[in-house]
DNA sequence: TATAAATTGCAATAATGTTGCAATAAATAT
DNA sequence: ATATTTATTGCAACATTATTGCAATTTATA
């Protein structure tokens, strides 16, 4: 096998994985092979290839996610509270307006409360 | 002058302010007569009373902000990218809709870009 | 006035992220 | 194949933001 650069291995897992990771956990599901510093750097770039997405939920937790948007779609981010989930959705553009005067370069729409299999539970 | 304690006094500041603010932003407006901990502890309090709402823009940029929602609107917050202020607004909610198995219980709408005034100068 | 409760500051700790520098590994040129 | 350059990684240190425990002070209540 291949010994693949830190980089590489942080997207696949990314990539693969079906709700958003904090850098933390990516760190520990690589078990810890690589320095904290490391993960960091390779989340830096990615996010600047635009390989990836930082998610940042209303309590303030950084996650980083895989999604394929379309410039036409807006993203939403279900954050569970209870397990932590982030579970990306994404909408039709332009359900509101803002005063003709503020340029609108990025939009950021988190919603937070129970996904469905920690709804079952309780 | 009475000598008001921290909470009331970090309250008047945010009630006033029209755009959000941090926790140091908020101590330095105060002349930095309290102690850092001190206007932390003001600020969870006002939280927990629902004076007060925290926003964290698509940076993670931290701001309080005072704003008295009605239950039916989604508010949006505003981050300017060139100044850093956050403007609050509000819109009809229902904008859109998930999957009927997630449970909304919160919503964080935020856009950032260029707010009118650092439009202007540019 | 005495006692209880709330507020505040200080020091320490924690979580998260960044920077500089040296060591190593990989890629490219000679 | 070897030398040179470039990129990757780890370590240590630092930075920022927030939290916690404890003691001191202030305010409210008995």
């Amino acid at each position: 096998m291949i010994p693949l650069r830190a980089k590489s291995v942080v997207f696949e897992l990314i990539h693969k994985s079906s709700v958003g990771l904090s850098s933390l956990e990516i760190r520990e599901a690589l078990n810890n092979r690589f320095n904290r510093v490391t993960i960091y750097r390779s989340l830096v770039k990615l996010q600047e290839e635009n390989s990836i997405q930082k998610v940042i939920n209303p309590q303030g937790i950084v996650k980083y996610i895989y999604c394929n948007c379309t410039s036409d779609a807006l993203q939403i981010h279900f954050c569970c509270k209870n397990c932590g989930r982030i579970v990306p959705f994404q909408i039709e553009n332009h359900i509101f307006t803002l005063p003709e005067d503020y340029i609108i370069e990025e939009m950021n729409l988190t919603v937070s409360g129970k996904c469905p299999s920690c709804e079952k539970e309780a």
